[in-house]
DNA sequence: AGATTTACTATTTTT
DNA sequence: TAGTAAATCT
């Protein structure tokens, strides 16, 4: 599998397409726009995907070579899809185009032209856990220790340092914003930035901010920047306001030659500011780019007007905002309804009832999400869906390259391919029995003059650890095994679930079974690469490619989708639960902290509603916690409106055990002294079990599938 | 001293 | 679940 040119093999009779039918006047606009730049305004279900797809056909059909087309979205996914759909459409005739994230993309130039840089070409990619890892040893060089002294610990640490580079401010500056009360550590921590750039340096490996800052400063290069920016005629730029400012900086230096740029984004969703995204990147760029035209699309296509009033009104809560009403076109449909619940575990139950009753109406489980602002917010519903077997996917939390014993298994490969990667040796080393932090730490040092693997397998060329000598030599032992199986990730990979990590697994984990299969899917997984270093940078980049291949293998599409918000941007369902809209859970109380926070939570609040087509189910549990309940109000983003834009339910419950003496609106619930709590019963049906059934018709492709094969 | 075990706590969002 | 602190083992 290719990491970077996205190709499909369906290929297919080339088609006309007839623009006019399919778009709209403001889309067709755009997409016959011409040469230069341009800026798109988009409103929520307004069809920029298919505008910005369309555009893309439209060039390659007036004879663009489809290479030097390149796309730049929020997700690999979305890229793919993209391409897939101009693909079915022109068939091989569209071969070749250029997409993926700036991350990814960056990183397939940047290994293309490594030693520009002064990097090697084998460097690896570090992960925000892996960032994490590194920070925290630099601190413990640096002898900070986060408890003695209230200093922020190294995941902050991490977010700080992070944030500063991607907003291309100091740290003060950033400490301001993010933290005003670790103001007073910022000398020690660009200390600790510094130290750790010269570690990822030491180490030939990149974060995923060098990814951005380096890629940035390859195209600003006068030799191999221009050669980029000469390739690419046409760049394309999707969700634009979630960029930050060094994107903002490589959207400037590839289109620079050519200056054929169209940034497509809608202010109102932008909810990654607490990741550097600055929505002044849209607000700037017709300064940037002069002679700009911007479009509008104002018409949303795919909630009902009941919905959109709900999202348009919340909006207008936002001061810092463009005021623009989204003006829908579908006709009427119910409002959205409103459900105040006795507990969390009885919200999970209602939503798991709703879901099938929608089901057996004939709205399939695909089209129907339940959205959350964290993930843990799922959990008691996940139990609810595993209770009466409805399968669901879920999209949030860790992703399967992150679970533990994957990263494990994947440092010792990484070790193989850059045997500098002091990160992949703490963590290989820590493995192993009889070698601690200690030991690990001073082992993994000594790794950063190493050139070649053999020099450690062959040569002895690492001072082995006076203690934990058994560790060491299981480590060598696999080492020597992995270099003499070649450089094929599959066999690397099962060489390593065969050796005495399967051992540690035992030891470790009462779940372990479960954790080979995980590592035997992973050795599955990587029989799609010959490559060693093009699947390291896979599974480090593109976090739903295990995913796709697993969706492939079942060839059922039924699955109910749980995501958090921040995931289900750009997607949308006929039906969509947004829960635990309580008060102290969302907007998060985190995120209320820092500047502008409320305005953000907002967006993301107004993203979750314009996910849905048809329908919409607002709940919130009136308590939460085990030991100590507390007493929930329902979120500021439902009070603040106007109450008439929804349908309350209120489910009654029967045998309510607690007579409530004081309703206080928060802290701890209290009762008459012999009232105890009872978890209520509820009077909505007893639990129905889902039952797979023939589909009744065939599953639908994504709308706009479709409107491209009528055509 | 360093490794390991055990008990406990808190949990935002992510390329 | 992951990280941490204190207790215990080698």
């Amino acid at each position: 599998m290719s990491t970077f040119v996205l190709s499909s093999d369906q290929g297919g009779p080339v088609k006309k397409i007839d623009y006019a039918a399919a778009l709209n006047q403001e889309q067709l606009a755009v997409v016959l726009g011409g040469d230069g730049a341009c800026l798109v305004l988009a409103g929520a279900g307004s069809g920029k995907t298919r505008t910005l797809t369309y555009r893309v056909a439209y060039l390659i059909e007036h004879g663009v070579d489809p290479a030097s087309i390149l796309l730049l979205t929020f997700t690999n996914k979305a890229s793919r899809e993209m391409v897939e759909r101009v693909e079915h459409v022109l068939g091989p005739s569209a071969k070749g185009i250029w997409g993926g994230t700036f991350h990814s993309v960056g990183a397939r130039l940047l290994r293309m032209f490594a030693e520009e840089l002064e990097y090697k070409k084998n460097f690896s990619i570090l992960d925000a856990d892996d960032s994490r890892d590194l920070i925290k040893a630099v601190m413990k060089d640096l002898k900070i220790d986060p408890k003695a002294r209230r200093f922020p610990a190294s995941g902050v640490v991490g977010d700080i340092i992070s944030f500063a580079r991607n907003t291309q401010q100091s740290i003060e500056d950033a400490l301001e914003i993010k933290h005003p009360n670790f103001m007073p550590f910022s000398g020690e921590i660009e200390e600790i930035a510094r130290q750790y750039t010269v570690r990822k340096k030491q180490a030939n490996v990149m974060d995923f901010d060098d990814l951005l800052t380096n890629f940035a400063m390859l195209l600003e290069s006068p030799h191999v920047g221009m050669r980029i920016a000469e390739r690419f005629r046409y760049v394309l730029v999707d969700e634009y306001q979630d960029t930050n400012a060094v994107q903002a900086r490589i959207v400037a230096a590839i289109s620079r030659v050519h200056k054929n740029i169209i940034a497509v984004g809608d202010d109102a969703q932008s909810i990654y500011a607490f990741r550097g995204a600055d929505v002044k990147n849209i607000l700037s760029f017709p300064e940037q780019h002069p002679n700009a035209r911007i479009f509008k699309l104002l018409t949303n296509y795919r909630s009902t007007p009941e919905i959109l009033d709900l999202a348009n009104e919340s909006l207008s809560h936002n001061v810092d905002q463009f005021q623009k009403e989204l003006v829908g076109l579908r006709e009427k449909g119910g409002k959205p309804k409103l459900i105040a619940c006795q507990s969390a575990s009885q919200e999970a139950r209602y939503v798991a009832e709703q879901i099938l009753a929608l089901r057996n109406e004939g709205t399939a489980l695909a089209n129907i999400a339940v959205l959350f602002r964290s993930s843990a917010h799922s959990q008691q519903l996940e139990f609810e869906l595993m209770k009466r077997d409805v399968p669901y996917e879920y999209r949030g939390g860790q992703k399967f390259f992150e679970r533990a014993h994957i990263k494990d298994i994947v440092s010792f490969l990484r070790i193989y391919e850059n045997p500098k990667d002091e990160i992949a040796w703490l963590r290989s080393l820590g493995l192993q029995t009889g070698i601690g932090a200690a030991t690990a730490t001073e082992v993994a040092r000594q790794a950063v003059s190493l050139e070649r693997i053999e020099e450690v397998t062959d040569e002895n060329g690492i001072v082995p650890p006076t203690r934990g000598r058994g560790g060491w030599d299981d480590m060598m032992k696999i080492l020597k095994t992995m270099v003499s199986k070649g450089r094929v990730p599959a066999d690397l990979i099962r060489t390593v679930s065969s050796s005495t990590y399967q051992d540690y697994l035992e030891r470790e984990y009462p779940n372990f079974r479960e954790r080979l299969e995980d590592l035997e899917q992973l050795a599955l997984f990587a029989e799609n690469y010959e490559d060693l270093s093009a699947f390291l940078a896979d599974i480090s980049l593109y976090d739903d490619v295990l995913a796709q291949r697993q969706e492939a293998g079942r060839g059922d599409n039924e699955r109910l989708i749980l995501s958090t918000i921040h995931q289900a941007k750009g997607l949308e369902w006929d039906s969509v639960f947004i829960i635990h809209l309580a008060d102290n859970a969302f907007p998060n109380k985190r995120a209320l902290a820092e500047e502008g926070g409320l305005e953000e939570e907002r967006r993301l609040f107004y993203v979750a509603v314009t996910r849905a087509r048809r329908q919409l189910f607002l709940s919130y549990p009136l308590t939460m916690g085990h030991e100590t309940l507390m007493f929930n109000q329902p979120s500021t983003f439902i009070d603040e409106v106007n109450p008439r834009l929804f349908d309350r339910v209120e489910l009654r419950e029967a045998g309510f055990g607690a007579k409530r003496v004081s309703k206080p609106s928060s802290g701890e619930w209290s009762w008459d002294d012999d009232g105890e709590y009872e978890e209520p019963t509820i009077q909505i049906a007893p639990t129905t079990v889902f039952k797979k059934t023939e589909t009744k018709k065939p599953l639908k492709p994504g709308s706009f599938l479709r409107d491209i094969e009528d055509l």
